[in-house]
RNA sequence: GGCCGAGUGGCGGAAUUGGCAGACGCUCUGGACUUAAAAUCCAGUGGGGGGUAACCCCCGUGCGGGUUCGAGUCCCGCCUCGGCUACCA
């Protein structure tokens, strides 16, 4: 009774890879190496859901060929489990965030295991684990020891930061000080992201209109102490270095536009109508000491990516929590100010999102210099514009600007046109255009624009930058939509940094911060009696016992830090310790890290293209410029793999009660056919659909596969009566060379579900085969082996061996077994298939075209008609252009 | 609004440099085996038309043009769906 068991031997062999660590990767690598990583999961009390097999599945059917192909593989596993899930549930439970944590490990571990992936369990890790947290901290400390040198364009150590003499000599205090503004983590005041449902500060990336990505709780604007990491510094960097990596265009053109360089001049508008008598500036007033670094306190700087159009500017707006606007609101305009600046402040995102229909904005009073031409044009403020963009103010042209269109036109400000869009566009638009009726945001020719008239867009602004400049007025300029990172969250359940604070006598800060050593990590969380969350931004650390929060170092008293850091954090270099998982010495052994890195392989959702992308980059490069680590980059290949769909085409979830649970199909059709389905389903990076009767016809092939080797009328576990020690037929060769070379290339292509059918193919061949040579179901097993390990090594060792066939060579092809020395050849008319033909496979052209002559058929459709042209492929097809 | 991706049978999907559209699987239909069913095996399965028949003809890869001996594939212009993103001057 030997029918194809799944529920016998999955385990059998699992339990047989767990004891012979079958699986377990060298230390170093011999020979070829391969670093195939999946993004590891966070642990949701879900468990698995099938999203999760379609990736692991294809990165494990890569690393089991490529360790046939006789590579030295890495190929680990570990679980993403700080976050917020774990500690809501804390909340409402009182139990401890890592006890639920480690059953939801447990859980994911034992499914992991179910599937049959060839992970080396040895190097698991998590981001909770103290030894993990330790380095996480580590790395931290080398950002706070760092600064960027634009220059060099590299992250330094901080002791080699140059202190500008004024400032040395202001004392250690000042020098402090200035080092802190320096370092790549810092602290800053800046307004934060608060949610007051989830206690915490977001960064801006966690918050979807308006709302908290997680739990879509409302989110509102506060000032805040928080550390930031100072991303922005390698904006050039990480966008230009993108050219190196082997990744989808789409992911780079995310990153790229996340990143968002974009290239203008900044402008400086001399003030007036300040109250105090300041010098208007224009262009009879150039800066002899040409543009400065700073403008000083009568200019008002903006940022625009059309110098072309400065002509054309017919107000100012600068954003309501600019610096300039006390000083810039008139007495009259004073109330509207202020209401006004009072709104935008309490506004959430969401409200400046919805209310995008609508623009506002309130008159300042004052007035600004357009250096250009000397004209004076109203200063407005207006939540349109962002403060952190940028110079926070922007010369508006409503003409050829859509938002500074919609903005004049609600509040009457002129609109000039400057660029003429010529032909591009109708008669009647044009005129509009022209009479600032339309706007018009492309390029086309200067007008109204003095003696730069008639000059094309990119001249012109060629042009104005050095005119610009030469005045002293105004310099190119280089922006990022890219912010620094907001890198502290006030939760419990996260990495505590390793900083301390300077206590003075009477218990508050100095603000002088120090480093806890690196001897001192890890810094591990403290014993919490409660959770809660207590709707104040103080984190819930800050209930830590006094004998963890006040540490004495040399007689000074300290608190520590009781933000924790986001998850983000964890993910952002766990790829670095699967390579040496257990160095208590070192992040990583860089004789290790330099034999395994990069990363060959890295697979994973397309949700995390930007963030984590982006996140991991950046501490990879700090690394590497303080010489952590040995390349560039971190992750030279990225697939990611599709989405999966539900039976009815939507989106998995639990309300819409579509969701497939992976557990119940290696239950009724065992982890072989769950593998198999997924790859077969469609194209890895394609989103597709569930189908069960799909799972099915999988679970059938097997089956075929199996009924193909395996003697299924005698009781006991024997090859089948066809299988021979004959040699291999001639069509039989074709066929298994056929089926090497396909499914061989195939796996280099990532293309899974076409090697299925090429295997599929095979069986259907050779299970009507009635002499079946071993050497040929061997090979078979082999590239199968892969996809459905545990089936082939139970067939493996059917047709009668001994050892795993994990390492068994890959089957080879031979070229010259796949030709055959007839074939069939299309005939066409004027392209249109009309007969078949037979030809020798060497024929050359001439030979083809006189077969096709002689053949009756051929002659019968030609009859009567002229022949224009003979096109002859070679091996392909003749095709006749006739006429009559 | 912007960026990216995709439209091929009843369904999921195949198709080197442009070269036989629909591989492979599912579904469905018919047949064999069986007391019967399941399982298995065999045959058929894009639409339409013609022939007793081996066969033959027409249409067909979202829509409309174009290039070519020949277009699912290349070019131009549209339509639809999906994903991401959104006042970044």
């Amino acid at each position: 009774m030997p029918r194809y068991n799944p529920s016998v031997i999955e385990p059998k062999w699992q339990t047989y890879w767990d004891q012979q660590q079958t699986f377990a990767t060298p230390h170093v690598p011999h020979g070829e190496k391969l670093y195939a990583l999946d993004m590891f999961p966070y642990p949701s009390g879900d468990g698995l859901h099938v999203g999760h097999p379609e990736g692991y599945t294809a990165t494990d059917i890569v690393c089991r060929a490529a360790r046939m192909q006789g590579k030295s593989v890495l190929h680990p596993m570990g679980f993403d489990a700080f976050g917020l899930p774990a500690e809501e549930h804390a909340i409402k439970t009182g139990e401890h965030p890592r006890v639920q944590t480690e059953k939801n490990i447990d859980t994911f571990r034992r499914q992991l295991k179910m599937l049959g992936f060839s992970y080396d369990w040895s190097r698991e890790l998590a981001t909770t684990d103290v030894e993990y947290v330790r380095w996480t901290q580590w790395i931290f400390l080398q950002l706070y020891d760092t600064w960027f040198d634009p220059v060099q364009q590299k992250g330094r150590p901080i002791s080699q930061l140059p202190i500008p003499a004024e400032i040395a000599a202001a004392g250690e205090s000042s020098a402090a000080a200035y080092r802190d503004e320096h370092r790549l983590a810092f602290q800053s005041e800046a307004p934060v992201n608060w949610c007051p449902a989830l206690g915490t500060v977001l960064a801006n990336e966690e918050i979807i209109d308006g709302k908290s990505e997680r739990g879509d709780h409302p989110v509102e604007r506060r000032p805040l102490r928080q550390w930031m990491l100072r991303i922005t510094e390698y904006a050039t960097r990480l966008e230009d270095d993108l050219e190196l990596l082997d990744w989808p265009t789409g992911v780079k053109a995310l990153q790229r536009n996340w990143i968002g360089r974009s290239t203008g001049a900044e402008v400086d508008f001399g003030l007036v109508g300040t109250g105090q008598r300041t010098r208007g500036r224009d262009v009879s007033e150039p800066r002899p000491t040409g543009f400065p670094r700073k403008p000083d306190e009568n200019t008002l700087r903006v940022y625009t990516t059309r110098p072309d159009t400065l002509f054309g500017a017919t107000y100012i707006v600068i954003a309501p929590e600019h610096p300039f606007v006390g000083k810039l609101t008139t007495e009259n305009a004073a109330n509207a100010v202020k209401v006004y600046c009072d709104q935008a402040a309490a506004k959430s995102d969401l409200d400046r999102t919805e209310l995008a229909k609508e623009k506002t904005g309130v008159f300042s009073g004052s007035y600004a210099i357009n250096p250009v031409n000397g004209a004076q044009i109203p200063i407005w403020i207006a939540d349109y514009v962002l403060v952190s963009y940028g110079t926070g103010a922007i010369m508006a042209v409503p003409a050829h600007d859509q938002r500074d269109f919609e903005f004049a036109q609600q509040f009457g400000i002129p609109i000039k046109a400057v660029v003429d869009p010529g032909e591009q566009v109708s008669v009647a638009d044009r005129e509009e255009i022209l009479a600032g009726a339309r706007v018009f945001t492309k390029h086309g020719m200067a007008v109204n624009s003095g003696h730069f008239d008639g000059l094309p867009t990119r001249d012109f602004q060629q042009k104005i930058t050095a005119w610009l400049a030469e005045k002293g007025v105004g310099a190119q300029a280089v922006n990022y939509k890219l912010r620094d990172w907001l890198f502290s969250r006030q939760r419990f359940w996260g990495e505590p940094f390793p900083i301390l604070h300077q206590l003075d006598d009477k218990g508050e800060k100095t603000g002088q911060v120090r480093a806890v050593e690196a001897n001192d990590l890890p810094v591990d969380l403290p014993h919490l009696d409660d959770f809660k969350p207590h709707g104040r931004p103080e984190p819930p650390l800050d209930k830590g016992p006094d004998d963890w929060l006040y540490p004495v170092i040399d007689g000074v008293r300290y608190k520590r830090e009781t933000n924790t850091m986001p998850q983000w954090a964890g993910s952002c270099w766990y790829y670095l310790r699967f390579i040496d998982p257990t160095n208590s010495q070192a992040l990583v052994d860089p004789a290790l890290e330099k034999a395994w890195m990069p990363i060959d392989l890295y697979m994973g959702g397309s949700e995390h293209a930007v963030l984590h992308l982006l996140y991991a980059r950046f501490w990879h490069k700090v690394l590497y410029d303080r010489g952590v680590v040995s390349t560039p980059e971190p992750f030279q290949k990225l697939v990611n793999q599709g989405m999966i769909l539900g039976e009815n085409n939507e989106k998995m979830s639990k309300s819409r009660g579509n969701v497939i649970n992976p557990d119940d199909v290696v239950q009724e059709y065992g982890a072989d056919s769950l593998r198999l389905y997924e790859m077969f389903m469609g194209p890895l990076e394609a989103t597709k659909p569930w189908n069960m009767e799909g799972v099915n016809g999988v679970f059938n092939f097997l089956n075929r596969v199996w009924r193909m080797i395996v003697d299924e009328n005698v009781q006991s576990l024997c090859p089948h009566a066809a299988i021979c020690d004959d040699a291999p037929t001639d069509a039989q060769n074709r066929i298994l060379h056929k089926t090497i070379k396909a499914v061989t290339g195939d796996i280099a292509k990532l293309s899974f579900n076409t090697a299925i059918a090429r295997m599929m193919e095979f069986t259907n061949f050779f299970t009507k085969q009635d002499r079946r040579p071993r050497v040929v179901m061997e090979s078979l097993v082999l590239l199968l082996s892969p996809f459905a390990p545990h089936i082939s090594e139970e067939l493996w060792h059917v047709l009668g061996n001994k050892e795993t066939l994990a390492y068994e060579p890959w089957p080879t092809y031979n070229d010259t077994l796949l030709v055959e020395d007839e074939m069939e050849i299309p005939v066409q008319l004027n392209g249109k298939v009309r007969c078949k033909l037979i030809v020798p496979t060497d024929a050359d052209k001439a030979s083809i075209e006189q077969l096709a002559h002689q053949n009756p058929r051929v002659a019968e459709l030609l009859a009567g008609k002229q022949i224009v042209k003979t096109i002859v492929v070679s091996s392909s097809l003749i095709n006749f252009v006739v006429k009559g």
